[in-house]
DNA sequence: CGTGCGATGTATCGGTTCGATACATCGCGG
DNA sequence: CCGCGATGTATCGAACCGATACATCGCACG
């Protein structure tokens, strides 16, 4: 997942780790906490091995501006490699049954705007009959089991059926937003000329606020 | 946090791995996908070597009733032994900020019928002020960094915080009744004599959500 | 003027968990 | 009699987390 979540933002830009850290802390906030070292690094070295990616000692470029005296030290730059945004597309093309639980349909989520409009369908479908599958099975505990439980357990339940029946009605949304959508931002990788400035999918529209 | 999921549940009923996974899977079901055996065996193991759980080849008990032709293989019953129940009073005590993050969260929310009322305040409180954060932080992302983001990422955003007001709300709820209510359960590990039928907190009446 | 502290930055280690997989037994229906 | 799905135990590699270590930069406060 992190892979996935690495090659989609070094399409928008070349960053540090720490950079890239941050990035996508602020991307990913609403689904997983934040990104420890611990993976980052690791995973950037594998993709590096992999040649998805390419390192690159931050020089300050124009020569002699910034002589060397405290250089600078470290700071490691990574750019993503032409293989690097097939290794992408094809990370979307395959989009198994893992993009279905909660993280990796988020992280996927999260990149809709680098994937054409079928896939997003695809992802958002196999999504809900997920989150469908998951809220049958809460039902029938909170329908068949109840008695064996205590009333945390059964509040825990109710709350996560809860979740699921809005995630559900969310879902949906989006899906007739994408059916009746004009088609938003299909990246094309490789040279990318003049066309395509515009990179604003249709907002879901939508809006919170119902029941106090 | 499977260490005290197993310690929870062992405390109800003696049980092999299979069964404790299917516990485990319908108990906690609103809060993560399934427990893997890959890691429930590492851990009962785990357990086993610390001396919080026994081991027990199943022995149809009753003597010769059956006799041993087809002999029982396998079917391991694990057993939670003195040691086991106080650490898992030790690991509620405990409760660091762990037990905050969503699963942290969960698997002790769903334990909570073991739990004295003082303890259930403190990590209801915690978990509160931990969503607020990460609300925050999405208000945050959602105000300021807004047209960096593109249409999906502020949908996923949105979402979220949507999300997070559900729970802040639901925590409230909770602590509320908490703080007015009768104290269900305190458990008492030992013996456990005649009174302690009742098993029941007082449902707080109210759900919703979670998270994608 | 210096000194300490918080943000920036790279990196590793140990431990937990997942996902896939292998294998063996039981009871059932075709 | 055979297959097949539920029961049951078990391992392996890879992913990821949390803590930690260390080094530099710039700025505020004494």
């Amino acid at each position: 997942m992190l892979e996935f979540a690495i090659l989609g933002l070094l399409q928008e830009a070349a960053m540090h780790g720490y950079e890239l850290r941050k990035e996508l802390t602020a991307k990913l906030g609403a689904i997983r906490a934040a990104i420890s070292y611990g993976s980052l690094y690791p995973t950037l070295r594998r993709l590096q091995a992999a040649g998805w990616i390419t390192e690159a000692d931050e020089t300050p470029a124009t020569a002699e501006e910034v002589p060397a005296l405290t250089s600078r030290r470290g700071r490691v730059v990574y750019t993503i490699t032409a293989e690097g945004k097939e290794r992408f597309a094809q990370l979307i093309a395959q989009a198994g049954p893992e993009t279905y639980d909660d993280t990796g349909f988020g992280v996927h989520f999260a990149f809709f705007a680098r994937t054409d409009q079928a896939t997003r369908l695809r992802i958002l479908e196999g999504r809900r009959r997920k989150i469908e599958e998951r809220r049958e099975g809460l039902r029938d505990v909170l329908g068949r089991a109840a008695e064996r439980l205590d009333a945390y357990t059964l509040e825990l339940q109710r709350h996560g059926l809860d979740a699921c029946e809005r995630e559900v009605r969310w879902l949906e949304e989006l899906i007739a937003n994408e059916r009746s959508g004009r088609a938003p931002t299909v990246p094309q990788p490789g040279t990318a000329g003049g066309r395509g400035e515009n990179d604003s999918p249709p907002p879901p529209g939508e809006s919170r606020k119902e029941r106090p």
